[in-house]
DNA sequence: CATGAATGAGACTTCATTCAT
DNA sequence: AATGAATGAAGTCTCATTCAT
């Protein structure tokens, strides 16, 4: 007994992940943790001091890596961008489900609350640059980048709910008509 | 010992509501409602079979009272509409985080998701009638005006993430801005 | 409310007997006896000072009542003492799973146990009885009639058990043989 | 805290036993069982599910061992195992409380009456081999010798109870007396 | 008489955490 | 580095019992 594994932080990170997602917040535990990592409870606490930690190290982890990766699909129209956030939607909602647990979690953690206050930031700041490159100007006098930024990230958000809560939700349609409203908003700039 | 103290289950859940927005999801128990509603926990399980039961109560009774009550400012215009959620953005963050708290118990629970559903078709409805006293007609065309009504709900609880998680976040600006943004809209109707 | 249901005690004590053999010893509450018996709880509380209390009246009843119903069918031969007993474990386990029942509660309530005791001490003395009546004189020398009342009724008991626990039992074949027993002992008595 | 203490499962068990029949099937709890062992109550569930599962493996145990270790005190005549029963009754009643409450248990709880069957067949085969062996024919035309084993094994279950709930029952002078049947049936069959 | 709301003790069970190995 | 046995606090839930009405 008590042989190397081989499991590295980042297979904890994931399984905890999964196991947030997937089993819900009720019902995350360590054992069932463990379990989707296949090592033993006292494994999980040679990596992590404590439960709370491990949800601060997933914030984290999203904050560096997953949530980057999917917004660094740069030098993307504000039409990809969005689509690529639709076909989240429909391909797998872990990353919204994930993401949307750690917003609850953070309502009474301030330590989280301010991770997902960065991830935000930094979302925000993403959907900056990729309207930069997409308008010469805004489209409406008095309306800065920034809030156009904030405006579609917010929009993304909102409509992830939808998606998630509704079964009878019709992404394709709305995709279609948003796509219509960006290029309105594209012809105004002009 | 066993005295009516007169405690309606309404009194109970407005308890739990409150017990599940202070104390966060992680400590919503029993024992908390009990205390919150000054009974004991047997008391609680006279009123509920269960504390999944509490939960849903709570959904229901979301979808029938509480939402519409705010939703039932008739006659708004839509910046009115907004500008009511942004208030209640401000002052209380109550309703938002105990919707997005019940968001994620829905994840894994069918019968909370469903509600949820419904809860946002309603939601989409009442825009559409702000929307539609507002304009006459849509301000782009090949938008139809339930795209729109989903497009601002999607943009209320959006925002309503941005405003609970970033301390930084100045409403006040980007309402200014939004406001525009729909004058615009209105203007482009016409 | 509070309106005269004209329930009586041996009404409750019937929904009783038939919670206890029905939903078995670990959900006997209160709670079921008084569904069973379409009263609230604290009507059973009129009637009985604790759940306790139930339990020996139960046995008392037992005692006074069902099962000298049972046994008073008197001037019987043997065999068909016997024989009632089969028709018992066939027709119904009832009585035999409510008394088995009884014989544990008594295991720890010295009360109840010497409520048991009396009830197999007046059932030895109907079969020293019918015995009586059978036979002129014990088939066997040395054995006194009283020892052939508590045989048979230590061997009804003990059929009761195989009866009810083996899904594989014969009942039928097993009495033919038992009645060439009985007839054996008839002829040696002679 | 949390130091290996060296118990078995087999040690729970006796100790899961033991509280059963020494406290009664009413206060038969995972607090009593841990305290009889001398554990706590969450070592209880580290080795079993559920409460039920302990009933269910200590009738697993008894199909297993105890009992058959009682039975195979082979080559044995009916007389002295018959005896043995007596000895039994006098010394300790520990297995047949044990035993009639796990009846009881299986009255509402199919898995547990089925292993119940099981042994109440491995101790009617048991008897059929002693008598096999003490007789060269049944004592009596037209019943099989698995009447017989059946015969006895109820007579030894259903004297148990006798034994057990009547304070003034001689043991001695029935046993005295079923002796002298014994020898009359065995006379019988040559 | 009877009810139904309420209670508090205690049941079963889960779980984060510890620690000897 | 990892395990698995163990813990104790706390959670959900049940139930006999009480009492004002």
């Amino acid at each position: 007994m008590a042989k190397p594994t081989g499991i590295e932080k980042s297979d904890l990170l994931l399984a905890a992940k999964q196991s947030l997602v997937e089993k819900g917040i009720e019902k995350f535990t360590l054992k069932a943790v463990a379990e989707q990592a296949g090592v033993t409870q006292g494994t999980i606490y040679y990596h992590f001091k404590t439960k709370e930690q491990i949800i601060l190290e997933i914030v984290q982890d999203i904050c560096e890596n997953s949530w980057n990766e999917i917004l660094t699909t740069d030098q993307q129209m504000i039409q990809s961008a969005l689509l690529s956030a639709k076909s989240r939607y429909e391909n797998d909602a872990f990353y919204h489900k994930l993401f949307f647990t750690l917003i609850v979690f953070g309502f009474t953690n301030p330590t989280i609350r301010q991770h997902i206050g960065q991830i935000l930031a930094a979302e925000n700041e993403h959907l900056y640059n990729v309207l930069d490159k997409l308008w010469d100007t805004s489209p409406i006098d008095g309306v800065s980048m920034e809030t156009w930024s904030i405006f579609f990230n917010a929009l993304i958000d909102g409509l992830a709910i939808q998606v998630m809560m509704r079964d009878d939700f019709d992404v394709d349609v709305f995709y279609q008509q948003l796509e219509k409203i960006l290029q309105t908003l594209h012809r105004l700039g002009k």
